[in-house]
DNA sequence: TCTGGGGTCCTAGGACCC
DNA sequence: TCTGGGGTCCTAGGACCC
């Protein structure tokens, strides 16, 4: 049996964790930039402002019900999270517990017996309350397609099951997926729903588990399809992902606070971004061998990404690195190229890619004993900078004006990273 | 005037190789 | 006029997730 545990309305926890007088009242944390809304408390979804909406259109909704409004504050959020991961882990094993993202963490719970079930998911919930301060809801099934169904139910009737729901036998699991709507599933998105709804007079996900792996596959997006299907008729098919596996792809990308026009300040902003992916990369213990660079213009759509962009280049190194110097020289050199005078540009990003483990990189007999050096330097870097959760060392490429940093108007303390920012008790 | 960021998996098709 | 079989690697594009 699996257990997904997932933090209740994650940033917006954060925030009233350390300010306690807005328990009960409505609040919302905004994306980067301050651009969209990207969590809501209850009382905020009660009054109908929308997820992931823009910000300037919920002004109005906002302002008139008094909503208290955050900047997203990823040092406070990352570290809760951390806590909240680390409580599973010390409660389960670090093999059982798969953190899937910020607020969501995967549980193996196949060494209890099935009528322990409903206990031990009550105990996950008051524990990480306990000592987090973070509310969770947790939801227990078969596959963990199931188990997000329950996840799901647990927190849409909370009166009822006080956001914990374990589906153990084939009478919960069916008037489960009854009560489950199709594009409500994980791994139905809008398309497949409507296709399904369209198609094939498919309206719940009971419907949808009597279909055929095959009918998955064909109409599903292939064998991600099938996988699907198997996981709602309870048989697993996704299993637990090993965490050490690195990622493919590393990205950082930013909007900038408003349009910048010189290209010294686009070096700068793309310096910052290769040395926040350059410290991801040396985390999974990577190098990368493919630096690629874009930059979007005021006038393109904003939803342009790297493939989509009409300025993105890349150039692959010599040799793999994961020195942050190393790359940045030829991610500045990249927006040389790219960059056309006389435009304001809005956005820009790096990705490594090409990535391999760093204790595989191919020798050069050339190389000088300074990588020593610097892979000394680089760990010091990140030391610091991990001890701060912010980047206080950084390469002077970076800039320090940084006029094209985001927009953050409504920022909280760094409450549990900071010394001069530490909650205080009169 | 103002709409985030960072990922994953899969398929199809083309180029190229022996 | 006829023209095999089996592979790999890469890119583009489509879908999904939080």
């Amino acid at each position: 049996m699996k257990a997904i545990v997932d933090c209740n309305n994650f940033y917006c926890s954060c925030e009233r964790l350390f300010k306690p007088s807005l328990e009960g009242k409505p609040v919302v944390v905004l994306s980067n930039n301050d651009g969209c809304i990207v969590s809501r408390s209850n009382e905020a979804k009660q009054l109908g402002v929308e997820m992931a909406g823009p910000y300037f259109m919920a002004k109005p909704l906002i302002g008139k019900h008094g909503v208290t409004v955050f900047s997203s504050n990823y040092n406070l959020y990352g570290d809760l999270s951390w806590r909240v991961m680390e409580t599973l882990r010390v409660m389960f094993g670090k093999k059982n517990v798969e953190v899937y993202s910020v607020d969501e963490a995967f549980l193996d719970l196949g060494i209890f017996p099935e009528n322990e079930l409903q206990e031990v998911a009550e105990k996950i919930k008051q524990t990480v309350e306990r000592w987090t301060g973070i509310k969770v809801s947790v939801g227990v099934a078969p596959t963990k397609v199931l188990a997000k169904v329950a996840n799901r139910l647990s927190k849409k009737y909370t009166q009822q099951y006080e956001g914990v729901m374990v589906l153990d036998n084939e009478e919960k699991i069916i008037a489960a997926l009854k009560q489950t709507q199709i594009g409500e599933i994980w791994g139905v998105g809008y398309q497949y729903a409507e296709k399904l709804k369209e198609h094939f007079c498919i309206y719940d996900a009971l419907q949808l588990s009597r279909m055929s792996e095959e009918f998955g596959r064909t109409h599903l997006g292939g064998v991600t399809g099938s996988r699907l299907l198997r996981e709602l008729k309870g048989i697993p098919s996704k299993d637990m992902e090993d965490e050490l596996v690195n990622k493919r792809m590393i990205a950082t990308t930013r909007m900038f606070g408003s349009p910048v026009g010189d290209i010294d300040s686009i070096k700068e902003a793309v310096a910052t971004y290769t040395s926040r992916a350059a410290e991801k990369l040396r985390r999974q213990h990577s190098a990368a061998k493919v630096v690629s660079v874009f930059i979007v213009s005021k006038g393109e759509d904003h939803n342009t990404n790297f493939r989509g962009a009409m300025h993105g280049k890349s150039v692959t190194l010599p040799a793999a690195t994961s020195f942050t110097n190393e790359l940045i020289k030829p991610a500045v050199a990249l927006v040389d190229k790219l960059y056309e005078p006389g435009h304001l540009y809005k956005k820009a990003g790096v990705m490594l890619s090409g990535i391999v483990p760093d204790d595989s990189i191919q020798g050069n007999l050339f190389l000088s004993e300074t990588r020593n050096c610097d892979r000394r330097l680089m760990d010091m870097i990140d030391n610091v900078n991990f001890s701060q959760r912010d980047d206080v060392l950084k390469f002077a490429a970076s800039g320090t004006e940084r006029n094209w940093k985001m927009q953050q108007n409504h920022i909280s303390d760094r409450y549990t990273t900071r010394w001069n920012e530490l909650f205080e008790v009169c």
